[in-house]
DNA sequence: CCCATTAAGTTGTATATACAGCTTGGGCCA
DNA sequence: TGGCCCAAGCTGTATATACAACTTAATGGG
């Protein structure tokens, strides 16, 4: 049983994706030239144009010709964080995001809570719930569960200014995630929060993120049905990127 | 103003999706073996790789080596289409699909159809209202409107073996698509048809899709709140693609 | 008739080479 | 000083070549 070798671009790609996820490499930061990947790691230059080139494509890193190959934003690498922040949503419309902390707590996971981001019972979680305001008013009620050992400081974060998606995404990528939308009847705490009629119906959003293979958040949105909706935009693989977004972009829009 | 030429491999990769847009080339069918374009569009095999490549990377071919390439199912092809089969999504859990027509006619686009169409008023469209059951259950009452030029049969087909999206996939590919989800509370009929509790929300999903470029069939999906969810899988581009669907894969799901 | 071998065709990868176009910075000249 | 030009380095593309691995069909021997 012999460890079937990776092709040498694969290997390429691993390494420099390697490098982006432990820090060493961070956004906007300068990626090894096509000529310096060739001297250092002994490959021909198409070999490392082809592993650059599918970097790009997968919206790791950004070509510039003649300047060099670097680090992409975050907020442009994954369509996963396209998805995440409500506070650039809003502010992208021109309007004013602020943002009401309810609960900042550390707890033991039980339950759902620990099921949901696959650890044992009892295991140290932080706990978030917060309303989010679009003009002063309220667009979404976050509650929300992060792993201790993810993010230590996320008890003392000040998440009015800066938002607990934005805030994780800076500690380490987040690479996957599975989302579930459900119509409901929000509970009563909810329906106040959000200032909604008795009977309106509330969008809801159940998210889990992964970050290195392991569950690090799991998040209920609450949003009002009469004032809310998500919104997507798909294209097929191989449109330009300036035309469209990459892949996916779902983002909450006022209507 | 000399119009700039694109990459020969760019030229490849038009001519070969023309040629799959316009039905020349049909599912499972045979795309030029690289060294058949070397000769025929006089380009080097490294060239017509790049291009055949880039389609299997954009799911418009599938490559086996020593054998050839073929032009992907239309299921595999596009994300778009994941998103879209309600069908496929219950018998793939193993339960029966069944659908009733409620109304299957021609009438001309007005207002909002109109517009969301993007076609003049008065413009001939079909109007199609379907009931969809799982188990004899209702899940979705689909609201469909589509441009009568792109799918003149569309008023003779039974719908309750062949669903819309199949059929208007199978006359040409859904190239785009854009979707609204909301929580409100359905009208009478929209309630009744889906048997729902009084003030029980729905989830309705808003749909319009693509194809060359302009919308053919714009689409309302309403859902029992109590009943059905929509659930995303998120996994960041370059992931392999026997592990994760590969961009984003929605569907309803009971629970 | 059946099976093994072989040959041809295909994809997958890797290398060496070449030229075009872009960006930046430094040096030169007026 | 100010502006221009050029060289260096980078990406983007294209070609020719080579070898490996896989699939299919033909071939031939038992």
């Amino acid at each position: 049983m012999t460890a079937l070798a990776k092709p040498r671009y694969q290997q390429l790609k691993d390494l420099i994706i390697g490098r982006i996820s432990n820090g060493d490499l961070r956004p906007r930061d300068r990626v090894p030239s096509e000529n310096e990947l060739v001297e250092s790691m002994n490959v021909s230059r198409m070999t490392a144009n082809r592993a650059l080139r599918e970097l790009t494509d997968e919206g790791y890193v950004d070509r510039i010709a003649g300047r060099g190959t670097f680090v992409s934003d975050f907020r442009a690498r994954s369509h996963v964080l396209e998805v995440q922040n409500i506070a650039d949503e809003i502010t992208r419309r021109g309007h004013a995001h602020t943002c009401e902390v309810v609960r900042q707590s550390r707890q033991h996971a039980r339950g759902e809570i620990a099921r949901a981001l696959d650890v044992e019972q009892g295991t140290d979680v932080f706990h978030l719930l917060l309303v989010h305001f679009e003009n002063s008013s309220p667009v979404q009620v976050e509650d929300r569960y992060v792993v201790a050992d993810f993010a230590p400081g996320c008890i003392e974060q000040d998440f009015r200014t800066v938002t607990p998606s934005a805030y994780l995404t800076a500690i380490s990528p987040l690479q996957e995630a599975e989302q579930v939308v459900r119509a409901t009847l929000p509970n009563a705490a909810v329906r106040q929060q959000l200032q909604m009629a008795d009977g309106e119906p509330s969008l809801v959003v159940i998210r889990r993120t992964w970050s290195h293979g392991r569950p690090v958040t799991f998040a209920r949105l609450h949003h009002p049905g009469s004032r809310y909706e998500l919104t997507g935009h798909y294209a097929p693989p191989g449109t330009p990127k300036s035309t469209t977004a990459n892949v996916v972009e779902l983002e909450t829009i006022e209507r």
